[in-house]
RNA sequence: GGGCGAAUAGCUCAGUUGGUUAGAGCACCCGCCUUACACGCGGGAUGUCGGGGGUUCGAGUCCCUCUUCGCCCACCA
């Protein structure tokens, strides 16, 4: 017991607080901590949908790819995503940060592709079961570090929940959905033209399939008429390699230049085949020549034109992007241009349209061509069979949910590029032709007839129902994000209807993720919460902006201007990582690192921590090892008028995070969508994570330290009387206390660390649970307004200590010279002389010689007598500078409260304001004008 | 081609529905190792709020226009 007692008091001494804060000791050790007490943990149970008491509150993460690692982008979607679930799981909610990563098909295949290319293999010289194998052992040996990693900036997240998009069961949600979706028509195969990696090998989504800009040219081709080789139209095209598999010449059918020559044929170039002249609104007559080309099998357009015309598709570049070896059946590729590559074809073909006089021009054309987002091919549109989701069914509950509210995306101008997309969905290619993913749930039997030819199957199938002959599975797998688009729902359990984790977390919170996912990921995990549940998977998503270096570029690796956030971690710590990113960060803002100046960008947060450190410091050296009374059980009559005003700053600064922070829920009753909508004034209102860091700093550091701290030195005093000093052990600690719970979100560890070691803490107590501080309103307001007069009493000193260079350790005679209450300044003379270092005096009556002075808010004025130290000259300079300044400033108020508008139209609280402070203006000009007077003669 | 965003102190950025004299951090200048903190303390300087025009008693904030940068979307071959 006596040991007990003895250890437990020396976990409040000194001793153990190093003079200096060591992120790289004390980071590991607190989280380790946070572990070792599952800390991050949720459980079902207590939330209130399964009759528990908390409200669950639930974040699912972004899951990274599997064997990724952490780059910056990482760390700043992680690190808004752990300050809002601290947030929540102090606010008392059941808070659930659910992690995860993706098995990110085309990317790790990609990975691996390389990896195996360099002992000079491809996968097809593994096979396909071998190459899955490696995929899996590479994803074995290096997957998850990236999870790893985010422990070490903090991430909360629950763990032991970890899930994986291919796991067995994220796998069976991806098998349910397709069948689902199948049975219910909603999926289907379709023959058209799609985007194809000619480097990847398989077909790409639109998304898959990015834009770049990019000078190329437009060629003029003259295809002669077959009826008349002196005459001919000219086509224009920027891939000239194509023609070869051109069907057919359109021209608009408004088009009076080419009305006459519909119907006639012309005579292909190179080829030197009759392909005809049609009408199609898709000519553009304002563009080029015109006429078109039409290319079904190369285009997704033209594709369309034929379908309409019935036009053959030949196929002239095969999946590899060279030109076709074998002789199609129209035989259309010449010998020398069989296995060129297609860009090295275009040259060729433009020489030899050249040399048979076809050629009619090149001009220079800006345009934007589509590349793989994976290894930045240029994509070849090609003709193909794939899996389809039919799309427009699903995006209307998705589009219907953010109009009335259910869910609202912040920044607020995202919300219009969701609903345009949603608008003019297009259906999704989901079909792969890779090796690494979640193979396609399709099989097909040979002997039977359709539709009984094709089985879609929740479990995998070796015989055909229908006639038990054998079956072959569809070789393709599923894009990525068709896993991806469940993840709210697959790391909770669907799609077992009985998970309790399930019935618990879902639906959940926030998604906080960057705007470029948003129709990849973001829109598509919408659609799947009502398409499989019926409900939205969240009621927020919080865009966040880019990292990117001093030139604005977007970091990455190619351009070797990342910022790692291990190195940041080492050599400041993870909470000035997370304080950077935080403060920095306006909502949807990007955030500028410079990368070859680490120290730039992360010492303020170093700085801090360091702050929070000292102020510490301070305060266990100050506090005693006594019990110290809980702010409840002091009279507020006992306060001093810095112990008021330090507690209304902080209800202040609570008020101020409360506001920037925002709703963590929507509360508004909605009988017809998904039971809750956001009430229109808070619906873009919170999650101002910056101004939340910043109000919460200034009170911690501008309020609490500067002011309250200062002031509260002497009373701590052993000797102090003793009333007295219980009366600011309690308000200090009570302070400090709320500032850690405060700051604890952005800055976990050291906030952590401190206030492990306050006194009265219980063992096993933290403060990653302990609740979210709230407004108190023990002092009155009017205690707090009269300490700014004291506050205003020591700046103005310090004031003319600076004006004048008096050293800052020589004490000071003042004198405070009070108009009206003298109580205020009476009772705080020691304070003020404390933080001014001055002897003061209250005084009345007229202002002596040779003194610098101020004057206050309220009229009083303090006075400083500088004899010897002061040059009056200079002084009167100052004084009549001040003068004339506070003079002009009179003349403009005075002619703005003369306008019969302003007094008329303006807000009764800004005329009434005014009129106030010109009041006090006049007042003052009258004690300058004395005071010039006095000191200066004239 | 359509749409969106940004432009405020040397740098990175705040500035709520228009409302008193536009702020913070860093950097800079002056003075301080004042017994929690030099990763600190005190004081200071710094802005025709991108240019031009307009609405208003009043504009960084609203409207028009121009310039520069960034992003998204788009079947002009």
């Amino acid at each position: 017991m006596r040991l007990a007692l003895v250890l437990c008091l020396s976990k409040t001494t000194m001793s153990e607080l190093p003079d200096r804060y060591d992120p790289a000791k004390t980071e590991p050790e607190v989280y380790a901590e946070w572990l070792e007490h599952d800390c991050f943990g949720a459980d079902a149970s207590r939330s209130s949908r399964l009759g528990g008491d908390r409200t669950p509150y639930t974040i699912v993460m972004p899951p990274p790819n599997v064997t990724g690692i952490l780059h910056v982008g990482h760390g700043l979607n992680n690190t808004v995503q752990d300050v809002l679930i601290r947030w929540a799981r102090m606010r008392g909610t059941e808070a659930l940060w659910a992690p995860g990563t993706d098995h990110a098909g085309i990317a790790t295949q990609n990975v691996v592709e390389r990896l195996i290319a360099q002992e000079g293999k491809t996968r097809f010289d593994l096979g396909r079961d071998a190459f899955v194998r490696r995929t899996e052992a590479f994803v074995e040996e290096k997957g998850g570090v990236i999870l790893k990693q985010l422990r070490a900036i903090g991430a909360s997240a629950d763990w032991k929940r970890t899930a994986y998009t291919l796991s067995p069961e994220l796998s069976r949600a991806v098998r349910e959905a397709f069948v689902r979706l199948y049975e219910r028509g909603l999926i289907y195969k379709g023959h058209r033209v799609i985007h194809w990696c000619p480097r990847c090998l398989t077909s790409l989504s639109d998304e898959e399939a990015e834009f770049q800009d990019e000078p190329g040219s437009l060629y003029r081709i003259a295809y002669p008429l077959s009826s008349d080789p002196s005459r001919s139209v000219t086509i224009a095209t920027t891939r000239p390699e194509t023609m070869l598999a051109d069907v057919a010449v359109a021209v608009n059918p408004k088009d009076d230049r080419y009305r006459a020559l519909v119907g006639k044929t012309v005579r292909l170039p190179i080829v030197h085949i009759d392909i005809p002249i049609i009408a199609d609104d898709y000519a553009d007559p304002e563009f080029g020549t015109g006429v078109v080309k039409i290319t079904p099998a190369h285009d997704a357009n033209d594709f369309e034109v034929g379908k309409r015309h019935n036009l053959s598709a030949p196929v002239v570049i095969d999946e590899t992007g060279k030109m076709v070896e074998e002789r199609d059946a129209s035989g259309r590729v010449p010998a020398v241009l069989q296995g060129v590559d297609r860009f090295e074809a275009r040259e060729r073909i433009v020489a030899m349209l050249r040399d048979e006089g076809a050629l009619k021009g090149i001009e220079a054309h800006q345009h934007a061509v589509r590349h793989c987002y994976r290894c930045d091919t240029v994509v070849e549109p090609r003709l193909s069979d794939q899996w389809f989701v039919k799309m427009a069914p699903l995006a209307e509950p998705a589009l219907a949910a953010v109009r009335a509210g259910a869910i609202r995306i912040l920044p607020e101008r995202w919300e219009a590029v969701y609903v345009h997309w949603l608008e003019n969905i297009r259906d999704w290619n989901i079909s792969r032709q890779l090796w690494w993913g979640h193979r396609i749930p399709v099989w097909y039997c040979d002997d039977c007839d359709p539709p009984q030819n094709v089985i879609v199957s929740r479990d995998d199938i070796t015989q055909c129902p229908y006639c038990d002959g054998p079956v072959r599975q569809d070789e393709d797998v599923l894009d990525t994000w068709f896993s991806s688009w469940l993840w709210p729902m697959s790391t909770l359990g669907w799609p077992n209807d009985q998970s309790r984790d399930l019935k618990a977390f879902y639906p959940t919170d926030v998604l906080v993720t960057a705007p470029e996912i948003l129709f990849f990921w973001v829109a598509r995990m919408i659609m799947a919460g009502y398409a499989f549940l019926g409900r939205a998977p969240y009621h927020s998503v919080y865009l966040h902006g880019t990292a990117r270096d001093t030139q604005h570029r977007r970091m990455s690796k190619s351009l070797g201007n990342g910022v790692d956030p291990l190195d940041v971690v080492a050599l400041f710590g993870a909470d000035a990582f997370r304080w950077t990113l935080i403060a920095g960060l306006g909502l949807g803002a990007d955030v500028i690192l410079d990368p070859a100046d680490l120290e730039k960008s992360f010492a303020p947060g170093r700085n801090f921590a360091t702050k929070l450190w000292n102020i510490g410091r301070f305060l266990l050296s100050n506090l005693g090892d006594e019990p110290v009374r809980p702010l409840a059980e002091l009279d507020p009559k006992q306060f001093s008028l810095a112990d008021a005003w330090i507690l209304e700053r902080l209800d202040t600064a609570l008020a101020e995070c409360d506001g920037a922070l925002g709703p963590l829920q929507p509360t508004k009753a909605s009988d017809t969508v998904d039971g809750r909508v956001w009430r229109t004034d808070e619906r873009y209102a919170g999650l101002r994570l910056n101004e939340y860091a910043e109000s919460a700093r200034r009170f911690a550091w501008n309020e609490l330290a500067d002011w309250y701290l200062e002031s509260v030195k002497g009373r701590l005093a052993r000797d102090a009387e003793s009333d007295d000093r219980e009366v600011a052990r309690a308000v200090l600690l009570h302070v400090f206390d709320a500032a850690l719970r405060l700051l604890h979100p952005v800055v976990p560890f050291i906030t952590e660390a401190l206030w492990q070691k306050l006194p009265g803490r219980a063992a096993g107590e933290y403060l990653v649970r302990a609740s979210w501080p709230r407004i108190t309103a023990r002092a009155g307001a009017r205690a707090g307004e009269e300490f700014e007069l004291v506050r205003e009493a020591v700046l103005a000193v310090r004031q003319i200590r600076g004006d004048y260079n008096v050293a800052p350790g020589k004490t000071l005679d003042v004198s405070i010279l009070v108009s009206g209450d003298r109580r205020i300044y009476e009772e705080n003379a020691p304070t003020i002389g404390r933080l001014a270092r001055a002897r003061v005096t209250v005084a009345s009556g007229g202002a002596p010689e040779g003194a610098a002075h101020a004057v206050l808010r309220g009229g009083s004025e303090v006075v400083v007598p500088l004899a010897g130290l002061i040059d009056v000259d200079k002084e009167c300079q100052r004084l009549r500078t001040e003068l004339e300044q506070l003079a002009k400033q009179i003349v403009s108020r005075e002619q703005r409260l003369a306008n019969p508008k302003y007094v008329e139209r303006a807000p009764e609280h800004v005329v009434k304001s005014d009129r106030a402070t010109l009041d006090e203006m006049i007042s003052k000009r009258g004690q300058l004008t004395e005071k010039v007077r006095a000191l200066c003669g004239a």
